[in-house]
DNA sequence: CGATATATGTCAGTGTTATTGACATAATAT
DNA sequence: ATATTATGTCAATAACACTGACATATATCG
């Protein structure tokens, strides 16, 4: 008597779904510890990290627009951006066409930070990427973006190919 | 006057490493969130979700191995698992061969909520998997797995070829 | 047997990130 | 003039994680 196998597409079975929700645990909790371990030394957590980091990657963005990509609320991102410009990380400049706004850019020495937290994950990633090779490569920027909320996948976009 | 290209290896420039950072940033957002809706209804968090997951991954597990497994400390787990433990989502059973080990089990009722917190992510990652392609799907793997810690990728294959 | 190590549990304090809700101000748009 | 928008701020709360210290039961080693 023959078995049923458990599904007919094979990368699709329950074993291979959680094999990427296993490894994406891991792989997040792993990348996301060396610019902890940095700021561990500093005043500053993960969220600063990832302010400096989209504010760097888009500069002369406002408060509205980092709220709106990064998904979380204004209370939140408050604190967060007072403690960066408090602290000379970030300046704020008044929009010349709409002088409500506050067009965010890194200092200096919000650069030089910044780039000392890019450069351990960047090691990280350029290790993976030349272990695995670059079709590998494109398979997980593929499947990543597919990970992304649909409507979110638009800006996620716009921002990757910055 | 030829322009110097900025990298030979053109998946090895800043760009496209920036890219995986923050493809991993958003799916890891976007992956979380259906999950976290669910909980929010409920007396946990993520940390629970994560504590469910690793136990019915790994039935008959002890404390020590999930501590080695997520690298928490014991406090951080005491409380959530505690609150398992003490909701009947989880089973503890005194080791046969060990009696100071407490082998963990979910309940019926632990396996239940497990399996619906699965399922959104299931369906996302399903998704995700069937737009991309195996060939991806395998690229995504092998990328996410170089991500992991060199010292930890051994337990990581581990838990996934379970 | 006695000393040491291991597995687990617990108490107390702290820090970071995030939330909700309410309210305030300045500038722009209708 | 009024409404809306962009931003800021105050207060309270919750989840998650950490460190350090100490306790108990069991196992193992000499």
């Amino acid at each position: 008597m023959q078995r049923k196998l458990p599904h007919s597409n094979l990368y699709l079975r329950e074993e291979e779904l959680r094999r990427g929700i296993e490894l994406l645990y891991f792989a997040y909790r792993d990348f996301t510890r060396d610019p902890d371990n940095i700021l561990a030394d500093s005043s500053f957590g993960r969220a600063h990290h990832r302010v400096l980091y989209f504010v760097g990657r888009n500069p002369g963005t406002t408060v509205s627009g980092l709220l709106s990509l990064l998904r979380i609320t204004k209370q939140s991102l408050s604190r967060v951006l007072g403690q960066l410009v408090d602290e000379g990380y970030i300046d704020q400049v008044a929009g010349v066409e709409d002088r409500r706004q506050r067009l965010l850019h890194l200092t200096e020495k919000g650069e030089a930070f910044e780039k000392e937290l890019f450069e351990t994950q960047r090691q990280r990633v350029a290790e993976a990427y030349k272990k695995a090779g670059p079709e590998a490569v494109a398979g997980f920027w593929e499947v990543l973006l597919n990970i992304v909320n649909e409507e979110e996948r638009e800006t996620v976009l716009k921002q990757i190919e910055k």
